[in-house]
DNA sequence: CTGTTAGCGCATTCAG
DNA sequence: CTGAATGCGCTAACAG
């Protein structure tokens, strides 16, 4: 592989001049500049990234620290996430490394940045006390969080609105007449579940609906988790008429289980769920959900990031936004009862 | 942060000397490896990857690239593929560089390796006739695909035996007394979409079934294609008894449609699907489909790249591995007719 | 067993 | 506008 100095001997300068070229330094003189280009492209020479960092002390590399395996964020969906921050990031010349979400024996984020292998970390749906999210914050590592809140210093995120989506269902279910609304919770050690839910609480009780722990139905965010809350659903002395699921994985597993027992979707109960994921529109009904604003969360968080690593000491930026509900066939009015 | 000379000063040492220590030479007096080790955790030495990269000329770190936004390979299933080849990385202290699918626009893998930020690369899902795919073969980059397959020399590949699934439904629904099967192709620009297409039409044709041009449904691995490949199922004349789907997506999608239109699964026709995605548990029915031996090929393909890593002039190695059928519901035997 | 010398490829600083 | 010197942090190859 050429380096610098093989491009200035080829084109008789120096390689200091050839640096410049690189970099695009207007301090050389049109003509050089064409004659190194030139040299350039002959020996095909390409910076080497390794020298580049250890001078500029900067790797222009991020670690994206992936949800964990066990559905933290719902499937399908993360990858277009993945997709969207490499979009955002291709611009400012940065790659992206990744790490899995277990933290318990894989790669500490905290570690690459200390190797300097990168400048700073994105984590998608962390969980509440992750001991990385203390190390990241304690180093001044500049950090964001998709999908996630926190409150650590220097530690910025990008969230969707958590309260406002499950407002929003519980709303539409009560006007169309639903007054027993029961609730799948995601795994609550994860901040966006313990919203939802709490959402779900404070909107059914503002409403005067009921809101008993009996309509909670613990969930982990996976299909398997929603089939078996139909369980809960199936036991109860005075059933719900519908029902909101914290991610789409969920709602499609009650779906399945509500089929198997003969619980027809929308006719006896409606189902909705969040996330909007590619299925959403193939079950059988097809499921009302909400659609998050994927490119937005993206671009913001590689913002905010990007911002963070020119500018260590800045505090760190917090961004909340809104998502689009989907409906489907999922969800309808409440059949056969009087409205109470 | 603090480098070997500072940890050599406070254990009064030279940097050399600590040097050894963190790259564990055995010639080294205990009692000053003990000393040196003091130092490093006081300090909180950590070694600088560029740094090392620079010196050894090697980065430590492996591009992975994605499969293509459009759904080349399932979507929640290559998240598990990351995660395997994650864990099959670790022990051998390699970082995974990710790199979108996107050929047009897109990171090129090639730069990533001429810049020296990746010493191999790994393709999940490879297209036919990748542009990318020769230039990495041409400049002796060490490469592995992960479900697809290549001739070019230094390329090196871990498969399913996209054949023997497809053997194997297709005698099973012959078994099962269906005569007429139908089979739903992925985007044929993808090896695997037209190996799979080959196998039907070839043992169709061996057991002396039809296997005509309208018993092949197009799709690209989406369930929208799947969903609209039943329109094509709808018309013929004569229907068949019996669907497979190149993935999943695709036969999740056709199901749907099928439920639209009031033809019941698996009583009037079968369907199966192949790589068993989480929610082909829970479709109604549920899928019949292969499940894929993803961490045999997570760990085959890290296998075959951290060989050709160590010596680059070794061969390509090819690796073809079996997959596992999962019976479900969809598929059952041919119902009110006669066996031919 | 430990230290010295040299250089990986690049960019900053300072001289011309 | 261009070049020379210097160092980023580390390791390989030699000394001692």
């Amino acid at each position: 592989m050429a380096s610098q100095s093989d491009v200035a001997r080829l084109a008789n300068v120096s390689f200091m001049t050839v640096s410049r070229v690189v970099n695009g330094d207007p301090r050389v003189k049109p003509e050089t500049r064409e004659r190194v280009q030139r040299a350039i492209e002959e020996l095909r020479y390409r910076p080497n990234a390794a020298a580049r960092a250890l001078n500029r002390q900067r790797s222009m590399t991020i670690a994206l620290v992936l949800p964990r395996m066990d559905a933290a964020l719902s499937e399908p969906y993360f990858s277009q996430l993945i997709y969207h921050v490499e979009r955002a990031l291709m611009p400012l010349d940065y790659s992206i490394l990744i790490v899995s979400g277990e933290n318990r024996g894989g790669v500490d984020p905290t570690l690459l940045f200390d190797q300097k292998k990168a400048d700073g970390v994105m984590i998608l749906g962390a969980q509440i006390g992750d001991p990385r999210l203390e190390a990241l914050s304690a180093r001044g590592c500049p950090t964001v969080l998709l999908h996630a809140r926190s409150e650590l210093p220097g530690i910025s995120w990008v969230d969707v609105d958590n309260a406002a989506m499950v407002d929003y269902f519980v709303d539409r279910l009560h006007r169309l007449g639903h007054r027993r609304i029961a609730f799948i919770s995601g795994d609550l050690s994860v901040p966006n579940a313990r919203q939802r839910l709490d959402a779900f609480r404070a909107r059914t009780e503002t409403l005067g609906l009921p809101c008993g722990e009996d309509l909670h139905f613990p969930g982990d965010w996976s299909s398997g988790s929603g089939f078996r809350a139909f369980a809960r659903f199936h036991a109860l002395e005075v059933r719900p008429s519908a029902v909101i699921a914290s991610n789409d994985h969920m709602a499609i597993g009650f779906l399945k289980a509500a089929a198997e027992s003969g619980v027809s979707v929308p006719d006896d109960l409606s189902v909705v769920g969040i996330d909007d994921i590619e299925m959403a529109a193939y079950t059988t009904p097809s499921l009302t959900t909400m659609r998050q604003p994927l490119r937005l969360i993206a671009s913001g968080a590689v913002e905010a990031l990007a911002a963070a690593m020119d500018d260590g000491s800045r505090p760190a930026s917090r961004l909340v936004l809104g998502a689009e509900p989907v409906l489907r066939e999922s969800c309808g009015p409440i059949s056969s009862v009087s409205f109470s």
